[in-house]
DNA sequence: CGCCGGAAGC
DNA sequence: CGCTTCCGGC
């Protein structure tokens, strides 16, 4: 099965904001791939939201997920615990924060949303058998052989969920971490696009098209329209849309 | 076992 | 720089 995974990212840049050239990044961030992958249901075995509008996520398969994480980023000892963390790493920068209490449970705060730099697609295709990943600046794609066959996705046994209401969800929950940093809100958008091409047949959908996001870049977005765009939902209930900007007030942020 | 964060390495 | 690797600790 292909798996079309949309990364919805920020656009790149260096963290020093006046001199930075056009960063060009190699490969996939950690939180683009857990987006991507939670973006997408075919992965929902292995990881998947449980409550998407306030970024809170559940990894299911935690060994099927270091591994994909292995192969796309070409470390193939990557294991869960080095996994793990890689995201511990993210909760000192407003990233992520864990759902304690909760097995697997973890939440997204923020995402890096970045002012500068160029547009930039990450492609991924998990291929079976091709070649080594070639990484790239634009229309990067990275290959792998191993995809998810997992389909071991064992039923969480939850679902009745957070009983206190999620804390922090006004605006003023993004508090500045205690690292200075730019704080710029950023207008631009970037969209990475992921596609994890499972088994032999089928093709990648990224191969098809190297579409790289036209950043509309000088068009000032709402919160909202941020969120929806990183989301990729549509906003409808109304009550949601709550939901979403209480998410999206951090997603101007720029961690670092 | 799950999760944490320091420390060093790449 | 963003992890990766290893580890002692809870």
């Amino acid at each position: 099965m292909t798996m079309p995974v949309h990364i919805h990212t920020g656009r790149l840049s260096t963290k020093r904001s006046k001199y930075s050239r056009p960063s060009t990044r190699t490969s996939v961030y950690l939180w683009e791939f857990l987006f991507g992958l939670l973006e997408d249901d075919e992965c929902a075995s292995v990881i998947s939201w449980t409550n998407k509008l306030e970024g809170i996520f559940i990894l299911k398969n935690a060994n099927e997920l270091a591994k994909l994480w292995g192969t796309v980023k070409n470390k193939p000892n990557m294991d869960k615990y080095k996994l793990f963390r890689a995201m511990r790493n993210y909760y000192n920068r407003g990233i992520l924060k864990k759902v304690r209490g909760r097995k697997g449970g973890y939440q997204f705060l923020s995402i890096p949303y970045e002012t500068e730099g160029c547009d930039l697609t990450v492609v991924t295709s998990c291929e079976p058998c091709s070649k080594p990943p070639l990484l790239g600046t634009l229309d990067q794609s990275l290959t792998n052989s191993n995809a998810i066959k997992s389909d071991c996705s064992e039923r969480l046994t939850d679902d009745r969920e957070r009983t206190a209401g999620n804390p922090g969800t006004t605006a003023d929950n993004r508090k500045s971490t205690e690292n200075n940093r730019e704080t710029t809100v950023d207008n631009c958008e970037q969209i990475a696009e992921v596609s994890l091409d499972e088994s032999n047949g089928y093709r990648s959908r990224a191969a098809s098209s190297p579409k790289y996001s036209v950043s509309s870049n000088s068009s000032i977005k709402s919160l909202e329209e941020l969120l929806a765009d990183l989301m990729n939902n549509d906003i409808t209930d109304p009550m949601e849309t709550t939901k979403n900007i209480n998410f999206a007030s951090n997603v101007g942020n720029i961690i670092r």
